[in-house]
DNA sequence: TTGTCTGCAAACACTTTGCACTTTT
DNA sequence: AAAAGTGCAAAGTGTTTGCAGACAA
């Protein structure tokens, strides 16, 4: 799983902060920048994991005064971050789950039903299948989800009870 | 979008009706088979589209009398039905979608977004590529979901507005 | 100042559960 | 008769919304 993006990577495509990119995105839609969504921005950007709306939010809350935000804002914002082409959204078991979409390379996930964890993993060839069927149907692909559910090497290796990973 | 599965094709394997199946499932568990049970079994078998929770209990409520089944027990029906292998269950824009499993081969879907409509097909390089990428990751896989999301054929023909095809 | 945003509480949609009564076995 | 199932109403989740006051621009 990659640590970190580097947002000054010398070259020009990708030189904005995920800060400085939902700023842009705000002021081109006469949207504001308040304190609270550059919080969420700033702490979405700080953690490369996968998370949900009340991890986020319990987060938040935790770091120090100032920085937290109210759960109606939390949802109001990731949806902008999605709308913003900052965080990609998945739904897992009920919830939502959100990625880094921003500067990230294209990928799927391996989904442990046991301990919840997602494994990141990408492959072309899933790319170059789903252009080829979305051609054959004469459908715009917008983006495709391929989730392979099962169990991974951790949960197989433990006897059963105890699920010793916490989740996401 | 196949119509019907012939369950006396001839040969041995699929040759109970899903109605059999769900019995033998329900007897080798000590449930019981009841009324509820069997309206539920025998409508999801009459039809093959795709359908949620709700959609099937309004349809139970609209068949003949003595056909329905209370919502608790639709729900709970239900998964039973996905734990028997006759349903697949697929979690769409906040609710639970249920298809056939049973006799059906597997496939993926191109998920519209604008009419919320499935389409499905199947590829046998998906399978192969999830069963790779499972084995480099030591992941026990039990099965997998690719969604390719964007717009149909139709929806992309039609000058916005008006969302022309019932979901699912 | 003006119009957007926030937070609160309440509303929501979907799904599950506690429990007394009904049914299958 | 015994055990499991049903339906009702109520409780849960996770997420969204109406609105009055707070706040960027």
């Amino acid at each position: 799983m990659p640590t970190s993006v580097d947002f000054s990577l010398g070259s020009v495509a990708v030189a904005l902060t995920p800060r400085e990119r939902f700023a842009e995105f705000l002021q081109a839609r006469g949207k504001r920048i308040t304190r609270q969504r550059q919080a969420i921005v700033d702490h979405v950007a700080s953690r490369h994991e996968h998370f949900d709306a009340e991890q986020l939010l319990a987060e938040l809350r935790q770091s120090r005064a100032g920085a937290g935000a109210s759960r109606p804002t939390v949802y109001r914002t990731l949806t902008e971050m999605v709308e913003a082409g900052l965080l990609k959204k998945m739904v897992l078991a009920g919830r939502s789950v959100y990625e880094h979409d921003y500067g990230y390379p294209q990928h799927d996930h391996l989904h442990c039903t046991v301990c919840e964890k997602l494994i990141e993993f990408s492959s072309a060839d899933v790319e170059a299948i789903c252009a080829a069927v979305a051609a054959r149907h004469r459908f715009a692909a917008r983006g495709h989800r391929l989730i392979v559910s099962g169990i991974c090497a951790e949960c197989r290796s433990t006897r059963s009870r105890s699920r010793h990973q916490d989740r996401v």
